[in-house]
DNA sequence: CTGAAAGCGCTAACAA
DNA sequence: TTGTTAGCGCTTTCAG
C-alpha cells in the first residue's frame, strides 16, 4: 500500500512501541477495559498522553462495523423547519456521542435515493426526513436503508419508526379559529406539489367544507418560501377573501409583506395565518397566528427513535403523531362587520 | 473478530466469487480502471448489479485515507447565519461528492478544540465557523487540524486560508447612513462577549466616534438573538437614541417587535438597522435596513478553498475579506425635526 | 493479564 | 491483463 508521504499520523503501534506492550494492550487501554494491568496501563496512558495519539475512527469503524455516525436526508436545507429538525436531531445524537452527516436532497425526488443510500453505508442509520419519493420507493428503499427513521411520512415496511404531523387537524383548527372571528370567505395558500404534509392540509380542509358547507374556500396555488407568498398577495386580494390559511409561516410572512406593500392592514382588513410556529413568527409584525409543531423535539424524539433501532435489533417501530398547536397571535381578528 | 450476526452486506468478496475473478478486478473494475478485459468487466458488473453491490466507504478510506466528507463546527446551529453557511458549504462540496459533518459547540468555546479534533479525524478537513476560542489556542490547534478553513476569524498559523467580513466597516456605513438621515443620538446593541465580530464591531465604532466627534453614541449589553433584541426595548428607550445600530439581524427583529408593544413606531419615531441580512430581514415590518453579508457564498467559499487545500498540498492560503454592503429598507427614516 | 494473529472491506504494488 | 499479497488502523478471539 502507499502510505501517503505526507501523512505522519500517530497510529496505535506507535504507542505500543513507546510503551513497550503489544497494539492489544493499547486497544484495551484505549477503551477502559480493565483486565489491564494498572500499572501497564498507566505506561500505555502516558506513551499515548505523550505522543498526542488519539484514536483514528476509520480504523476503529472498519472493525467494529459502527461508524457513531447517522445521516440525515432534507428536501432542502434552508427551510427553517428542515434547519430545526436537523438542529433537534443532532443536539439530541451529540449528548449520545454520535455525529450526524447531512445530504440535501434539493427537493430532487430522484436523488433522494441515491443520496439516502450513501449516508447509509458512511452511517449507523438514515433520517429521512419529509421523503418527496413515493409510497412504493420509499418501501421498496426501505430495507436497505434499515435503521431508518422517517419525518412527516409513514411506510407499510417493517421496523420503521414514523414521526408524524396531524396537518390536516391543524389547518382545520385553523380555519375554525377564523370561522369564530367571524369569517365567511377563506383562502388556502397551498404548498409544494409533492409534499405529503401538503396533501395532509388539503385533505383536512376537505373535512372543514363538509363540516362548514356555509363558508366558502377556495384554494389557491402557492409554493413554501417568502417569495411565494409575496407573490401571492395579488391573488388573494383578487379572491375576495378575509381569512388566509397560508401554507406555512414563510408563506404567510411572504404575504404579510406584500400586503402590506398593497396598504392592506391586518388583520384590520385582512386574517392570516401560518404553519410550524417556527422562531420568527412570533416577531412579525402584527405577530403570527399560526398552529405550533415542535420541529426540535420532533428532531430529537428522531434520534431517540434511531438509537432504540440501533441498540435493540427488534425494537418496536411505533408511529408518533403530534397534535399541531394553534397560536392565536396578532395576524388574525374579527372579520369586518 | 466477531462478525456481527445480523450483517449480511455484501462485499467485494461476494461479487468476486459470483463473477469468478479476483477481488482485485472487482475493485479495478468499480473504480474504472480501463486495464481490465472488457469481457471481464462486463461480468463483474453484472455480477455487481444482481447481487445490489455497493462498495463499503468505511473499508475504502481507511485503504485510501481519505473520506471525501469535511467537518464544520458552528457555535450555534440555530442562528440564521451559521445554517446559511452551512448550506453554501453543503451545496457546493455535494457538486464535489463529498459530505459534510456537523458539530455543534454550542457557544461552549471549551468545546470546540474536542469537536474540531473528533471531526477532523473523520474527515480530510475542518471548517472552523465563527470560533469562539483565544486566537493563542486556534494558532496552537491550527497544525493538527490542518486542512482547515476559517470563517470570522484569522490565524497566524501556516496554511489556513481565512475568509473575512469586515464588520468594523460595516457597522460605521450603518452609522454614518443614521448621521445622514439627521440622528444625533445613536446607540449600539452589542452582540456576544466572546464573539470576534462584535470586536470588529466595536472597533468600528470607535472610529466612528473619532470621525463624527459631534454624535453622541451609547453601547448597550445585548446579546445575539430574538429574544436579548426584545428584552432591550425599555433600555433602548431610555437611551434617548433615535438611530439604533442592532449586532444582527435577529436583535434587530426582537427590537422592532419590542418597540411596537410600547407604540413606538419605525421609522417614525426610531430608525433601526440590523446586520447580515438574512433572508427574513426583506420580510419584516417595515422591512429592516442591514448590511449584507453574502452568507451562502462564504459557505461556497470556503469549500473551494478547502478543495485547494485537499487537492494541492501546498496551496496558498489567501485571507478573504467581504464588504458587507448597507441594503438601505423601511426601518430607517429621517430624524424628527 | 498479555501477546500473536486474524479479520473488518477495500486499494495498489508487484509478479506472473 | 489478472491474481497474489500486503497493507490501511483498529478490535477481539484465542493461546499462553
Amino acid at each position: 500500500m502507499a502510505r501517503r508521504p505526507g501523512t505522519q499520523r500517530i497510529g496505535i503501534a506507535d504507542v505500543a512501541t513507546r510503551a513497550g506492550v503489544s497494539h492489544a494492550t493499547v486497544s484495551r487501554v484505549m477503551n477502559g477495559n480493565f483486565t489491564v494491568d494498572p500499572e501497564i496501563a498507566a505506561r500505555v496512558r502516558t506513551a499515548a498522553a505523550e505522543l498526542n495519539y488519539q484514536p483514528n475512527p476509520v480504523g476503529r469503524s472498519l472493525a467494529l462495523g459502527r461508524t457513531d455516525t447517522i445521516g440525515i436526508v432534507v428536501p432542502d436545507l434552508a427551510n427553517p423547519t428542515f434547519q430545526a429538525i436537523l438542529r433537534g436531531l443532532s443536539m439530541a445524537a451529540a449528548q449520545d456521542g454520535y455525529r450526524v452527516l447531512i445530504a440535501d436532497s434539493s427537493e430532487v425526488s430522484s436523488e433522494e435515493a441515491i443520496l439516502a443510500g450513501e449516508a447509509r453505508r458512511r452511517c449507523d442509520g438514515v433520517v429521512l426526513c419529509a421523503p418527496r419519493m413515493s409510497d412504493a420507493e420509499l418501501e421498496e428503499l426501505a430495507p436497505s436503508l434499515h435503521p431508518m427513521v422517517l419525518i412527516n411520512r409513514s411506510t407499510d415496511a417493517a421496523q420503521t419508526p414514523s414521526l408524524m404531523v396531524d396537518y390536516g387537524l391543524g389547518i382545520q383548527e385553523l380555519a375554525r379559529h377564523l370561522v369564530d372571528l367571524g369569517h365567511r370567505k377563506l383562502a388556502f395558500l397551498s404548498g409544494p406539489e409533492r409534499s405529503a404534509s401538503n396533501a395532509q392540509r388539503l385533505v383536512g380542509l376537505d373535512k372543514f367544507r363538509t363540516d362548514h358547507p356555509e363558508i366558502q374556500l377556495e384554494i389557491l396555488p402557492g409554493g413554501s418560501n417568502f417569495d411565494s407568498g409575496h407573490e401571492s398577495a395579488e391573488a388573494i386580494l383578487a379572491s375576495g377573501a378575509t381569512g388566509i390559511l397560508a401554507f406555512n409561516d414563510l408563506v404567510a410572512m411572504g404575504l404579510l409583506s406584500g400586503l402590506h406593500e398593497r396598504g392592506v392592514r391586518v388583520p384590520e382588513d385582512m386574517s392570516i395565518t401560518g404553519f410550524d410556529d417556527i422562531p420568527f413568527a412570533r416577531y412579525t409584525t402584527p405577530p403570527l397566528t399560526t398552529a405550533a409543531v415542535p420541529i426540535t423535539e420532533l428532531g430529537d424524539l428522531a434520534w431517540r427513535r434511531m438509537r432504540e433501532l440501533i441498540q435493540n435489533k427488534d425494537a418496536e417501530a411505533p408511529r408518533n403523531t403530534f397534535q399541531p398547536q394553534v397560536e392565536v397571535r396578532g395576524s388574525t381578528g374579527p372579520a369586518k362587520a
